[in-house]
DNA sequence: ATGAAACGGTACGAACCGTATCGTATCACT
DNA sequence: AGTGATACGATACGGTTCGTACCGTTTCAT
């Protein structure tokens, strides 16, 4: 059923739900005795939660049926996830990990483009678009989904914007005082905002926000 | 308990949950027989779920929770909402309504200002920030509750800050050709981005982002 | 008085989460 | 080949919670 075999290294994915008893085995190559996880079901297991997830949506989403569509039994999800809140925070960090680069072009205003148009094409192109939308309350509302989505989501989403930033500044396109924070907000919330609250996405909404976030942060003439 | 009598009209908690029968009166002022609902115990169940959403937040709200504190049996909400969802929503637009309008100060900055504020004083001072956090999932991806939030409260924040950018064009402050609505995305839309992936929302915020927007937008001098 | 519908209260079915336990399978080590 | 450890799929179960059904009572128009 399950093609590929690799495993992504997410957040959760690949952190121990216990702590390990650590003995003096302070070996990185140590493995744990007995039977290893089996990465086809954790790839099946993720998959089926980004189908059903899209499908029913969070508060209707059923670990019996994620474990059935994966073709595994639901204690095979509750050993590597302690909650259906980890299962599709995990899911959200996977899939948003694509979106996030933005790559020096030597161009400020193409960079600036490239900082709304990642958010929006990850939202209307990708599964990632249907997953956040689902899981919008649950990182607005749950500091247990929240707070490693803004640590490394957010985080990383503002320094990327930051540097794009530094970059204008440092070729004298925009004002030495930009603020990248704010910056990031303009860029990307309009985004988000239609997302939540209805509105054409498209590359021309793209444009018309991050043109005026160049005018107002251009450097004087 | 309750000292409001009052009942504000808001999309739900007006509308019959079924279609009237409708026989053949046509006749708005037409009362159905048998006793009429109580005001009281609608305001009470209301103000009980204001307060025990804002205590618990949305997941884990109770609606046994909320009959109790409003002294009202759990079918008296059940008659007048069909779910948890529709209830907080109906409690979303209400409290919603005081936070929209913009007056005309004669000052552009200061009503661009303004319209980043309002939305900002009502997710940090009132109410509706708890609510509106909870209920983010719900207006993105279940149109039965999206589409009335988009309809009256989305619409008129657009409305009324329509009227601020024509006023500023008027006033010969923004250029003829700045965009109402992507205004009202790039005003508005940080504030949401913060409230869902988290921020500092305080008036140097509100400052920050309706000056930025003041920039892209003002008129050549 | 009568019919109709709302009232507060309570019981209940259904759904679902997360845990526990079963016998089996797969690894390392001897 | 045998042993210990752990993952595997499967299933049962306790505990919550939602939303419905029904109770006898109360409040309205007629």
């Amino acid at each position: 059923m399950v093609s590929e075999v690799f495993r992504l290294p997410t957040a959760l994915a690949t952190a121990p739900m216990v702590d390990a008893p650590a003995g003096r085995s302070d070996d990185p190559a140590a493995r744990p005795p007995g039977r290893p996880r089996s990465d086809e079901a954790h790839r099946a297991i993720l998959d089926a939660t980004r189908e059903l997830l899209i499908e029913e949506g969070f508060t209707r989403l059923r670990l019996e049926h994620v474990a059935a569509r994966a073709g595994v039994g639901k204690s095979t999800i509750y050993r590597r996830w302690r909650s259906k809140e980890a299962l599709t925070l995990d899911l959200v960090l996977e899939l948003a990990a694509p979106h996030l680069e933005i790559v020096d072009v030597g161009d400020t205003r193409a960079e600036l483009l490239s900082a709304t148009l990642n958010s929006l094409q990850s939202i209307i192109a990708s599964p990632f678009g249907p997953v956040i939308r689902a899981m919008l309350s649950q990182i607005a509302g749950n500091p247990i989904i929240g707070d490693p989505f803004r640590s490394s989501v957010v985080a990383r989403r503002r320094a990327e914007i930051g540097h794009v930033i530094e970059r204008g500044i440092a070729r004298g396109d925009l004002r030495p005082d930009a603020d990248a924070t704010i910056a990031t907000e303009l860029l990307v919330g309009p985004v988000y905002f239609r997302l939540a609250f209805g509105g054409v996405l498209d590359r021309e909404f793209a444009e018309r926000i991050s043109g005026a976030v160049f005018e107002a942060f251009a450097a004087r003439r």
